[in-house]
DNA sequence: AACACGGCTGCGAAATCCGTAGGTCTCGGT
DNA sequence: ACCGAGACCTACGGATTTCGCAGCCGTGTT
């Protein structure tokens, strides 16, 4: 049938402290929960609970811990071109002086819906979705390259989307 | 109190059909919808019928629909850190021959999070999601560099994530 | 040993979900 | 003009789920 999760009672109750790097520690159990969470964000306590071999109750403080943490989130995410924007782009950023400053105004931008520092030819990436391509060159060129610390922009616009998955801890 | 979204009967019904390019349409209630469940992927029905003017059954009707489509999913989402995978990269990759063929191979593996074709110097954009150096190490240079086709690759690791949202139709 | 704490179970009440029947409006065919 | 099909809505009762809480059980601390 469905893989049952099996884990002796004593060995879970130790592992819920923080590690050392101050996340919190996540034990098979509350993977399973994700994983179940992965595949239908509205799926029933007592069927994840029938899944992980755990009580309705005991899913539910489960889950809602994890959300407390910030360790998951339940959302409805959508196509963004059945959405009506029809334009998207990648923009890498090359800055100087406050970098963290810069990739912080990105984020307050709503059009940016993704922003990364990273080591490379570029100081920051982040994914642009706009209506259409005005709305696109607005916010590149007026928008972006206006910050001050932006030293040059190179964008990579979208032609096709192949993948996209939310199955993180899912392998 | 919290905007209700008033949508005139006749209109809305008359709404309901493909739009020209294949995608259903989508009107403001179902875009209404698509919000609430965008801050919270589990609210009830109930809560999202008061919120946007319709009633339970409708609304369920509706998302069951929206999900039948395709046009939603409602999942969780993680931190990638938090569930044990510490290195993320960003790899553009220049390709010659069929490009296609190369962003589904890259598709196929499951390290990959997200693969999009675009224009600019870059061919392909994949997104990596790895446990440590050596694994990402391993998928580049063994994986992606060894498929047929593939010209030439640059990786931007990741630093530290600064946003990331899905609030594609929310604005 | 006693106690606090975190986590699980069990249970009854409240809220939600689900299927379905019936109404309205629009469009298309006869 | 009329009728039927289809899309979408509301209403409603029964099944299911969610919710809060009391109680229990290991573990670690004093």
């Amino acid at each position: 049938m469905h893989s049952e999760v099996v884990a002796s009672r004593s060995a879970d109750q130790r592992d819920s402290r923080e590690s050392r790097n101050g996340n919190p520690h996540l034990d098979a159990v509350s993977l399973a929960i994700i994983e179940q969470l992965q595949q239908d964000g509205r799926r029933p306590y007592a069927a994840i609970g029938k899944a992980v071999g755990l009580s309705e109750a005991a899913v539910r403080q489960r889950v809602q811990k994890l959300l407390d943490q910030g360790v998951m989130q339940i959302v409805a995410v959508t196509d963004p071109l059945t959405v009506g924007f029809r334009r998207q782009a990648m923009v890498g950023v090359n800055a100087e002086g406050d970098v963290e400053a810069i990739a912080d105004a990105l984020s307050d931008m709503s059009e940016v819906e993704y922003v990364v520092m990273t080591a490379g030819s570029f100081d920051i990436l982040a994914e642009i979705v706009c209506e259409d391509d005005d709305h696109l060159l607005d916010v590149i060129n007026k928008r972006i390259r206006a910050l001050p610390g932006v030293r040059s922009t190179e964008s990579f616009v979208y032609l096709k989307l192949k993948k996209q998955t939310y199955m993180w801890g899912t392998r």
